[in-house]
DNA sequence: AACCCTTGGTAACAGATGTTACAAAGCATA
DNA sequence: TATGCTTTGTAACATCTGTTACCAAGGGTT
């Protein structure tokens, strides 16, 4: 059961009868890190609650170029998912497990009902969506207005923080993919990083010193 | 009175005593192409109703760069001036008058109650944030993943669309205010679109062939 | 040890974009 | 016409980012 986790991160949002229908409706989902939980294109049919963990959500063209959006932590929502469910379209972006999670999925009939009869439910998908609508923002900062190797940093610290830990276990193929760049750059700009104290570095292993 | 107006563009939408309350509550704007319409930072008390025209919505940063966002045009609203406004925050972005506009502003007080009492202001609600967000990740794959000649292109196409116009009124600068880069720059790229035969330009003019 | 595969380091180069500087063209007004 | 301001064209250069190629280091397996 998830009672008391579901207590823990969203007791304090929704009320005691929504509590209890969330507990009838959901079902509990555990991922491993790197475990891919929705695809671009997929029609959605549950809304992700999560309780513990991350998740990050990727953005794709047609060819198959990749960028990191942003990642989404405990108490968190994907408003998206909210909108593709309510439409019945289908999802613009693609979520991956960024560390092991355990996820409360909610199936799409009862959110409807939900929103006319919960104020806490329709005040929780409104802010998730203002939520959301700012990390996109944030997103398009990064990429209008800095460089890559403040992004590269950036990345770093967002990735040091969602898993708790600033070690972080990543091939530079793997953060060249977040970034939307090659593995050439993110070698050169890490040993940049490395040289001005901001990071070090092993195999597979970057520490990141300034946080 | 805007009532042809509305009904124009919202009958299909909102519910006829919903129609009444805007028409009750609602006050028409009219707005001359230029003018500023919400400035960054400033606190949201109504929320806009396109009726006519375009709105331009931009992003800044601390160092006063600018980018564009989006374009709003009639029967669309900002999603974010609605989040604004719900939870008493300031705006992230401005909005410029990209043409003449005519505009129902609607004062927080109403919102609320609308939300609970009318089911399509509901929907109405939770679609603008989805076009809304749509709308972003549009942008981010511009930055993301186009060239800088082919986000001028784009530009200029999404820009003759929303003022049904052809021909764009707009000085080299300007248009590099809204893509974030130099003027040099922009001149550089449209002389090159020119000679591949997609615009004709003049002084204050150029005209988009490749639509 | 010998071998292989993955990962990371680096050089050399190409291309896109940003910067500075200056000239020329267009337009308005005295 | 003469003057001045705005707008555009262009060169020359700097910088950032992407690409290709190759080697070396690390770690596992036989």
């Amino acid at each position: 059961m998830f009672k008391e986790a579901l207590e823990q991160h969203y007791g304090f949002l929704f009320e005691p009868p929504l509590m209890e229908e969330i507990l009838a409706y959901g079902s509990l989902k555990k991922v491993a890190a790197g475990q891919q939980l929705i695809e671009i294109g997929e029609l959605i049919t549950h809304m992700p609650l999560l309780l513990s963990g991350a998740i990050k959500i990727m953005r794709e063209d047609e060819k198959s170029d990749e960028l990191l959006l942003y990642f989404i932590e405990k108490g968190d929502t994907c408003a998206m998912s909210f909108s593709c469910c309510m439409g019945g379209s289908k999802s613009d972006i693609r979520a991956v497990a960024e560390t092991d999670a355990e996820i409360v999925m909610i199936p799409v009939d009862q959110m409807e009902s939900w929103m006319g009869k919960y104020k806490t439910w329709q005040q929780f998908v409104l802010d998730s969506y203002q939520a959301r609508m700012k990390e996109l923002l944030q997103t398009i900062d990064t990429l209008a207005f800095m460089r890559m190797d403040d992004r590269l940093l950036k990345h770093l610290q967002d990735k040091a923080k969602v898993t708790g830990d600033d070690h972080i276990h990543a091939t530079h193929q793997e953060i060249a993919y977040d970034l939307h760049t090659s593995r050439v750059v993110i070698s050169r700009l890490l040993k940049k990083l490395e040289n001005e104290g901001k990071i070090s570095m092993h195999r597979n292993d970057i520490t990141v010193i300034d946080l």
